[in-house]
Order: structure tokens, then C-alpha cells, then sequence
DNA sequence: TATTGTTATACTCTATAACTATA
DNA sequence: TATAGTTATAGAGTATAACAATA
């Protein structure tokens, strides 16, 4: 028994839970395969998608984006910036504070990798323009703040 | 500029799309921290989420199911039975193939975790009944094969 | 010979703790 | 003293290739 087959006897919250659950399930093969397209690990697209070029962040604000040790970041950003895509720069009111900026490099690769990003996937592509108009609504109110 | 705002532009398949993805993104702090309230990696949890008491797979059902390689699922599948919560069994036709069972301890905690885990989150939680079941319905459409 | 699963190896991600440089 | 980031260390996930047992 799948969890949505489950779900369905406990309401429409519980079942609308699962489908999203199994709707994660089978798109995270496509995301691995999209980073490693452009020959980066999961964790390295994730960071490189977060670095905007007019958005530089620090290493300890790249970590809470991650969700993740400020120690893990340094292997991170190594490899990215042994690849050229990003470089350290120290901040000018602490120099002990890195600001990380995307290179030409790294912001051509990044567009290029949000771009694949965002097309949708068949399950959402093939619905009637009505229901996709209705899932952006109810998405926009879940996600509202 | 989040990928949501971003999608805007490129119409309702691609902003429900972006909305997704960063629903994605917010929860998946949460399985990390539910895995690890049970002392499991993801990985793990993932994987024994997969082995349904009345279901057992054998290693290579199993890394199909992860999209891994076999290789992997050989250190995943000892460390959980070395806590005890499956078994390999040699299959009685080949003797090459070994099959995963969950031990009733397995079972126990498999179906506390998969009881946690069916939990809606708050995103869907407090959306209004009409909505809640719009999202299933779309949801229902959109992953039917 | 072919297949199932394991082992060997190497790299990445992850956390904790100790450390360096700067504040 | 406190903070930002790094280094050291250890465990887990990942893939490739070579291997053993079985078919």
C-alpha cells in the first residue's frame, strides 16, 4: 500500500500530503541528473543556485541556507571555486567575514542550470491550464507567509 | 529573485512548478530532522520505508527503488541490520538473491516513522478545506499514469 | 558465460571539536 | 573574550571496477 493509498482515509489534507510526498520521490532523479550535467554534486548546485550574482553571501549565510555546519561549507565552496565559478572576497568592514561572488563563469553556468531547473515536469505540463492556474493558487496561499 | 517570482513571467505550468520546488526545499529539513528523531540517515529511513513487512525486495529491487547502485545499498542494508530491523534471507529459488525482511522491530518503527511522517505540514494544514481537496484533486490528475 | 551481491577504492557530504585570524 | 572561517577527524552516501558464489 502506497502512503497516498493510505492517506486517503484519514481526508484531503493527508492524501494532498502524499501526492506531494510521492511527486518529491520521483522528481529527485531528475535533479541529480541535472546537477551532475553540469558536473555538480547535489550540495554544489544548491549553493550555486543560491548565490545570485547581486546577492553575495557569506560563508556563515550560505550555511544556514543549506541547512548545514559552516564547516561543511568551506569543502563546498573549495570546489566551486577551484572550478572558477565563484571566488572568496574578505568583506571590507571584517576581513575575517568572506563575501562569495559568482564569477562570469559561474553566473553563465548558473542561468544556464536554473533555466533546466525550471521547466516543469510532464506531471505538471500535461494538466488543462485550469488545473494548473488552480495548483499555482492554492501553492501561492500554502506557501504565503 | 526567487524562482518564483521569476516563473511568473512564464506562466501558471511554471510558477506552480517554482512554488514546488521551494515547498520541496522547506520541508526537506524536516524529513532530515523525523529521520533522526529515529536515529536513521535518509538514506536509511528511505530505504525502510521501501521494505513493507508483506513486501520484501531483494538488493537490487532495492537499489532500484533508491536509484543507486548496488554497491551502496550493501552498507545501508548492514547498518540497518545490524540495529536489528531486517534481515537478508537467501531466496529458496536462487541462492545468489537475498531478500530484505523487516523483524517486527523493523515493522514497530517503520510504522511510527511512516505515521510522523504522514503528518501534513503546516503549509497544507491551514489551508481551508476547498482548497485542501483542489489541491488533492489536481494533484490525483497530475501523477495518474 | 551471465548474474547477484560483496569488496576495494576514491570522492563528496556531514557533524563535532580544536584551531587561526580578526574584532 | 567573542566571532568568522578553517582544519582535523570520523562516519555515511555515492559510483566504478574487480571479485566470489551461484546459476
Amino acid at each position: 500500500m502506497t502512503a497516498a493509498t493510505t492517506a486517503t482515509k484519514r481526508g484531503a489534507a493527508a492524501e494532498a500530503w502524499a501526492l506531494l510526498f510521492e511527486f518529491f520521490t520521483r522528481e529527485k532523479p531528475r535533479w541529480a541528473a541535472l546537477a551532475s550535467e553540469f558536473e555538480l554534486s547535489m550540495s554544489q548546485a544548491h549553493a550555486l543556485s543560491l548565490l545570485a550574482p547581486d546577492r553575495p553571501l557569506t560563508m556563515s549565510e550560505l550555511a544556514h541556507a543549506l541547512v548545514c555546519d559552516a564547516s561543511n561549507v568551506t569543502g563546498i565552496v573549495d570546489r566551486l571555486e577551484a572550478r572558477g565559478l565563484i571566488v572568496r572576497r574578505p568583506a571590507e568592514h571584517d576581513r575575517r567575514v568572506k563575501l562569495l561572488c559568482v564569477t562570469d563563469a559561474g553566473a553563465e553556468l548558473r542561468e544556464r542550470a536554473l533555466q533546466r531547473l525550471f521547466e516543469p515536469p510532464d506531471e505538471i505540463a500535461r494538466l488543462s491550464a485550469a488545473d494548473q492556474r488552480a495548483l499555482r493558487d492554492v501553492l501561492r496561499r500554502a506557501l504565503a507567509r
